[in-house]
DNA sequence: GATGAATGAGAGTTCATTCAT
DNA sequence: CATGAATGAACTCTCATTCAT
């Protein structure tokens, strides 16, 4: 019995705050346990049941969270997708200097290696093709300032032609990405962030950040 | 009516060696189709029975000649890897020129172009973890003669950081095969291709080979 | 704030009839959300949830209300039918006039007319038979002294075979019925009025009474 | 084993007549059943395991034959409503003569007692909204031609109101119907079938021809 | 009395796989 | 060798009903 119900000695229907709160503590351990498993097994390869199993919640519980296995995906993706980048902390105005470009890059490793279930998730889902289309516009779209960003710093630091030493930066990343999920846990990813330090940020010192 | 048929005027039993080959045939058809379909629509979202109807066999019959879905999967891959091992032409014994390493770059390239089909069942198959552990594993193995001699390459061309530098390498390399595999038909590797030759073959130039 | 509430400034217990009250108001406001949703989307589409929230009520407490789905259906068809025959007005005692029958008919076609939604799920109900055999039985039993009233009076009026006559009215009546219920709003039904005293009521006016 | 297979003491595939075949008796079967089911309980009380326990075949298999529930519902109504509409053998060029119209009567009256499943099914799903609009389109648009020639025939007979007679009439068979449909097996349509041929075709004996 | 989270049985549907022919 | 009808388990999703509060 809570102090609520004590009071009165009487039972007392939850207040909508309580159900409120109760409702978004399930709906992210739902969220958790399925970013999880999907992250693991792929869309596809998790059951809805599975799910909610793992979440210790009856199947039919699930669909009173989100609408539809698809639904669930997607908002998996954009919470998750909002939280890395409100992280990636974007200098949305001014011109990179080298120090803010290598604390993005560092900033960058930090949250994949945070948030390493997320991206597993976000990579399949990607790889996956006809799963969700908009997480794969949605990817885009967003990181659109930070190219825009990086190709006013390419350009800034001289290099002559800075839209084919994007590509090459962003190929570089991407692979950089591949290693940190797919590698094992100890994997240090140091060699190639100091590399691209190197490259693109030649006059400052290359102190490890992360 | 067939030559044979004409000679004798009548059927003949065909020679086993005869059947092999059909059976091969047959065989081969049924694993472009479901490549096909795996690479297009994912490995979950392909049913057999479309398989089938489009290698103009019945079901019953494709299980004549893969003892399931998922062993229908691990031939392709076996298949797939080895022929493009194959045409990787590596150069086993000696050291790599850099002649030599730029020639490697333009064939890695070049296989990936012409087999971009192969190349995203690959990623999706890789990206599902459990479907296939042994084409992970497969992979690795296969790569370590080519890291091999990369190593050596980069020792030889006298980076201090060997070991670091291969790594960098590698995650470019991963990177734009991303960029080959998802990005539209027209795009244009080159870029990427020239930024590592001018970094990992300074004295070479660096006429397309393409 | 109430005028009870007023008075003494002070919430006062309601007396057990304000209880009693307020429960068969809301057992009223209950049945008749769940009559219009059973009329116009049908039993089986229509989900407690739906009712309760058009009811403005929480889903558990519709089952204070009423034991089960159901039980509901069949409050709504005993209840809705009690109405109904009572609005009737059935000459239970003496014979029926001419003039009687005509304003029988045009009662029949009014009640009809103003509770289209409940002859609607009526309809339903009866078609849908193993749902709720009662129904039906109830329906046949109310019309066993409308049926006699009717046979007097054909007898009266001189029809040699009554029973067959009643036979064809009776027909008549039920095909009337389904043309008001599921013809358009301004299907105007005095034709097959006109006609049924033409034939029954041969010597009085036919002036509309609806 | 089968004469085919004996012939050669080796199991031979059917031939595509032979698929079809079977293909088109279990289909019928099905659809056999699922009327009785869906006549008796109604659309959305019937299920599909249901239907396929009736059937002696397996859930899945009913999906081999028929695309969905819904789509099996289409095709009931499709072939009765053809089956029926066949058998109703409406003159369609020439004006109903008196005997014709009674003929017609007679007729409308055997399809329906020959086809009470049909009809009731039918009935169900007229009476339940939103199951399958287009059966509803289906039947007026079928009923067209005959009641243009209804119609005709009404004004041939001199009557002075024959729109409105028509309602009348119309109403009168729709309820005929429901009586026949809903009454006892022993049910004698007979006094009303007489009562129209009176009404409409005044100087024809009226001799049972049912 | 009143809430809505939670359940669980069952709905329609899909599909890898088997098997009589 | 070859067929496709047939199966059955598993899928996503719905919903009447219950129950702690």
């Amino acid at each position: 019995m809570t102090v609520r119900s004590v009071i009165k000695n009487k039972a007392m229907p939850r207040t909508p705050e309580q159900y409120e709160q109760m409702r978004q503590e399930k709906r992210r351990k739902i969220m958790d346990v399925a970013l999880e498993l999907f992250a693991s097994k792929g869309y596809h390869a998790t059951s809805v049941a599975k799910i909610a199993e793992k979440a210790d919640i009856s199947k039919g519980l699930l669909y009173n969270y989100f609408e539809s296995k698809d639904d669930l995906l997607k908002e998996i993706a954009q919470v998750g997708f909002q939280e890395v980048y409100e992280n990636l902390d974007i200098n949305h105005d001014g011109v990179l200097t080298e120090e803010e470009f290598v604390y993005f890059i560092d900033r960058l490793i930090e949250i994949i290696n945070k948030n390493k279930k997320f991206w597993l998730f976000y990579t399949h889902i990607l790889m996956q093709p006809n799963v969700v289309d908009f997480v794969g516009t949605q990817l885009r779209e967003s990181f659109v300032p930070v190219v825009q960003i990086l190709m006013n710093y390419l350009k800034e630091e001289g290099f002559e032609d800075p839209a084919g030493e994007l590509f090459f930066l962003s190929s570089t990343l991407k692979g950089a990405t591949l290693q940190l999920l797919f590698s094992p846990l100890d994997f240090d990813i140091s060699p190639v962030r100091d590399r691209i330090v190197k490259l693109y940020a030649k006059n400052t010192t290359v102190d490890h950040k992360i």
